[in-house]
Formats: structure tokens, C-alpha cells, sequence
DNA sequence: TCTGGGGTCCTAGGACCC
DNA sequence: TCTGGGGTCCTAGGACCC
């Protein structure tokens, strides 16, 4: 075992991940979700799991896996919600914010995990290391009233397997002396960079567990899983994991896809979904803050198999015109490809300072025919009752306060007015047309 | 009623330049 | 007269992560 210097590995490497929180954060805005199977993600055909509460996991459901699938194995109990991402981005803020206080340098790898490695707690003992993450745990607690799981190894891979051993609502330390025996007999999917591919092919070769990766000898492991992937996995598969723990660059590109409940057949409807993702990407791109050059346009077909197409342009730009048009010019007609069930645009090599062109006789963005522009805009959507109210949308009533849309239909729609702090709140019903009734921001269910 | 949406990194070929 | 070598950028596809 190579352990060069001691004072690195001596290092607390942690790994914090807040516990099914999309459903948590449902289930802390609206009290009257708590102990109930929640299901959060999309809720037409073609959805799948964004998070399950602890209480829909005891049935089997879990996150990625077809909603439809989720909801029976569940029962009627189920509770499903379209993903409010807002709102998890707003508390997800909370919860770094509040952790960057005790632990500057965090590495965020989403919205509910992040790496630290905190500088007092070189050299620590196990207790001593403990004592630290039940602070943070506490810290989150207070701040977001959210539970999180935190691990903590000599490495990252290690801190990561602990907080999933930590989960619900624990602790997990793996000292240096116990990282061997635990890790060599999980399997090999475990480690990071290992998906169903590399497993497949390990596989074949008779290795299932880490500990069988580790004993391979390097230039098989080589041979198997490539020059650049299979020598790092391998030291981590043998314990050696000194990858520092440092805060994440910025995003390098940004985009919006949309998969359709009904497959793209033609070329016109093609032609809006397009419109319809760039300028969806486009909004991202104007948070951000930064222009694009590079417009890449994404198209799923019926197969499941991906086509993208690429254009960079001679210069950054913010011009929804202009990225849209580029976005254009790359549609390949559905009558060619066969028919695409998801479509998305995104934009890369942005820069920060968006230039005028330098090139002006350049930018002429040649106009896409709108051929059959008309034809073809029947029959992407449900009937056309203009569905005001959806279930899960936040709402405010002047007088029972802010509330959320337990169900809809036949003219009425029912409310349960709650939010975070008033407790299991009451459930009224109110005719579609209510001017009372208004939609809300979804960050007001927090208070 | 199969399989979301937001990302990262790697590979590999061809164009182009010196 | 049949042929270099290195570097960078662009494009397309694919594995993988949460």
C-alpha cells in the first residue's frame, strides 16, 4: 500500500448529502405530506422519479425509475408532484450558505451534495471527526429544518460510500484501518467512474467486487477499461484516492431539453420544439450572465439513441435570434431521421464579455422557411380545456393565506392551505373560476 | 406504460496552420 | 513527385454522474 505522505493521509475527506431531498423539501412546505409516499417528478407518460420520500422507498421506488412503475408499486397512497426546482435552489443555497460559514472550501457536486474537507480536522480521531459532522448535521437542521446524512473517509470515494452507508439521518466515519475491509467487498459498480458498461466488462472477466479490481494487475486493468479511466480507478479501487477536495469551476455550458409526451413527426413541429427549447436554454444563458458560441442541438429518437449537431459561431453572443437561428439551421427533418421524442439546445464556449461581431457582414442569420407553418398545430396538446389549475401549483387566497393544489377537474379545485410553519393546514374547495384564488410564489411556502 | 433533465469528461477524425 | 510532424479547433458520439 502506498501511503507517501503521512500528513495527507491523515486528511478527513467529507461527504455530505441531504437525505431524499426533493421529497423532504415537500414534505417540509407541506405538513400535510409528512409520513406519506411522495413522489416527485413528472407526471405524464413518459416520467420518471426525481426523488422518493423514505416512506415511497419501503415499497420499492426510487429515483430514475418510470413514474408509472413508481405509482404502482406504491398504491393509491402515492402522492405525486411535479419538481418544484426553485424552490430546492433556494434551499439548497440555504444549506451551503450556512455550511460554507463553518466550511470555506466545498466542493457542490448538486444540489443536495457536497464534498469538504475541513483543515482543522487533520490529523483528528474518529470521535473527534464525529463530534465535527454532527455539527454540520445540526447546522443544517437549524438553518433548513432539513435532515442531511454526511460521510467521512481518508478520500472522496471513501466519504462517499460512507454517507450512503449513513443514510437516513446518520453518520458514518470510516477510519483508515477499516477502509480496506469495506471496500474490497462491495461491488464494483460502487466506485465512482463505474457505470454499466465498465461493470459489464469486469464482469465478463469474472471481477464483481473492489477488491477484485484492486488485485488485478495494472496492465489488465489497462487493457479492460482504458488508458485514461483505468489506471485512476484502479488506485481507487486499491485504497489511493488524494484528489483534493476544491471548489467547482463554472458551468462550461448550458441547455434545456424537453421530451415530448407524443414522438415529433414532422419537420414544422420539430421547428417549435426548437424554437421552444433555445429559448428556454436562452434564459438560462441570461442568468448566467456569460454569451455562447457554440450551439448545439440535441435530438432523441424513438430508439432511445441520441443525434446532436453542433455549430460554432465566429463570435459570443447573447442574441436569442441569432443562437435560435444556428439552432435551426442544424433540424434534421423527421421524415429523414424517423420520429424524435425529446428535443433540446445548448450553448457552449461561453465567455464572459459578450463582443459585438467583428465580422457584421457575418452575422446575416439566414431565415428558416416557415414551411407548413400553419398545418400541424392541432394535436400536441390535451383537449383545449385552458387547465388554469394543476395539481402542485402554490396558490394564495386572501383569506386562508398560501396553500397548494391537492386536485383539479369537473370545474373545481381543491387547496390545502399550509405552509412550512402552520402544522397540517385545512383543505377547501373552490370553483375553477374563483377570482380569489391566485398563483404563488413557491418560496413563500417556507415561511 | 419502459427509460427525465442537467451536467462533465473522453475519444477520435478531419481541417487547418506552421 | 507521393509526402513530416506537432498543435489547435471543430464536430459527433458515448460513458458517466446526480
Amino acid at each position: 500500500m502506498v501511503s507517501a505522505d503521512p500528513t495527507r493521509s491523515r486528511r478527513w475527506v467529507l461527504h455530505l448529502d441531504m437525505d431524499a431531498f426533493f421529497a423532504s423539501v415537500e414534505q417540509l412546505t407541506r405538513p400535510t405530506l409528512r409520513g406519506r409516499p411522495v413522489l416527485v417528478g413528472g407526471l405524464g407518460g413518459r416520467g420518471v422519479v426525481a426523488g422518493a420520500s423514505y416512506e415511497a422507498r419501503v415499497y420499492g421506488a426510487h429515483s430514475a425509475m418510470p413514474m408509472h412503475q413508481a405509482r404502482r408499486l406504491v398504491g393509491p397512497a402515492a402522492v405525486v408532484l411535479p419538481p418544484r426546482g426553485t424552490l430546492y435552489g433556494h434551499v439548497s443555497r440555504q444549506v451551503f450558505d450556512a455550511l460554507r460559514v463553518k466550511m470555506p472550501v466545498l466542493e457542490q457536486l448538486s444540489m443536495d451534495e457536497a464534498f469538504g474537507e475541513p483543515a482543522e480536522l487533520v490529523g483528528a480521531g474518529k470521535a473527534e471527526v464525529e463530534r465535527y459532522c454532527e455539527e454540520l448535521r445540526a447546522l443544517v437542521l437549524a438553518e433548513t429544518g432539513l435532515v442531511a446524512s454526511i460521510g467521512a473517509g481518508t478520500g472522496k470515494q471513501v466519504a462517499k460510500i460512507a454517507s450512503g452507508l449513513a443514510k437516513p439521518n446518520g453518520i458514518t466515519v470510516v477510519s483508515p484501518d477499516a477502509q480496506q475491509q469495506l471496500m474490497y467487498a462491495l461491488p464494483v459498480r460502487k466506485l465512482w467512474g463505474v457505470g454499466p458498461v465498465a461493470e459489464e466488462k469486469l464482469k465478463r472477466l469474472g471481477i464483481d467486487t473492489i477488491g477484485a479490481l484492486a488485485a488485478l494487475p495494472d496492465a489488465e486493468v489497462v487493457s479492460v477499461l482504458g488508458g485514461t479511466i483505468g489506471p485512476g480507478l484502479h488506485r481507487l479501487a486499491r485504497g489511493i484516492d488524494d484528489r483534493p477536495v476544491a471548489e467547482r469551476a463554472d458551468a462550461k455550458q448550458v441547455s434545456a431539453e424537453t421530451t415530448f409526451a407524443e414522438d415529433i413527426v414532422t419537420l414544422a413541429a420539430l421547428r417549435r420544439a426548437v424554437d421552444a427549447s433555445a429559448a428556454s436554454a436562452h434564459r438560462r444563458l441570461e442568468r448566467d450572465g456569460r454569451a455562447a458560441r457554440t450551439v448545439v442541438l440535441k435530438l432523441r429518437k424513438s430508439d432511445m439513441s441520441i443525434v446532436t449537431r453542433s455549430l460554432t459561431l465566429p463570435y459570443a453572443t447573447t442574441d436569442l435570434q441569432v443562437l435560435t437561428a444556428t439552432a435551426q439551421r442544424q433540424a434534421i427533418d423527421p421524415l429523414e431521421l424517423g420520429p424524435i421524442r425529446l428535443v433540446g439546445v445548448g450553448f457552449g464556449g461561453l465567455s464572459a464579455v459578450s463582443q459585438g461581431s467583428l465580422f457584421p457582414e457575418l452575422d446575416q442569420v439566414t431565415p428558416v422557411e416557415d414551411e407548413e407553418a400553419e398545418d400541424d398545430s392541432i394535436g400536441d396538446d390535451e383537449p383545449e380545456t385552458t387547465v388554469r389549475w394543476r395539481p402542485g401549483m402554490d396558490v394564495a387566497h386572501p383569506e386562508y393565506g398560501h396553500g397548494w393544489v391537492q386536485g383539479a377537474g369537473h370545474g373545481v379545485v381543491t387547496v390545502r392551505f399550509e405552509t412550512r410553519s402552520t402544522g397540517r393546514g385545512p383543505s377547501r374547495t373552490f370553483e375553477d373560476a374563483d377570482c380569489d384564488l391566485v398563483v404563488a410564489d413557491v418560496i413563500d411556502s417556507l415561511a
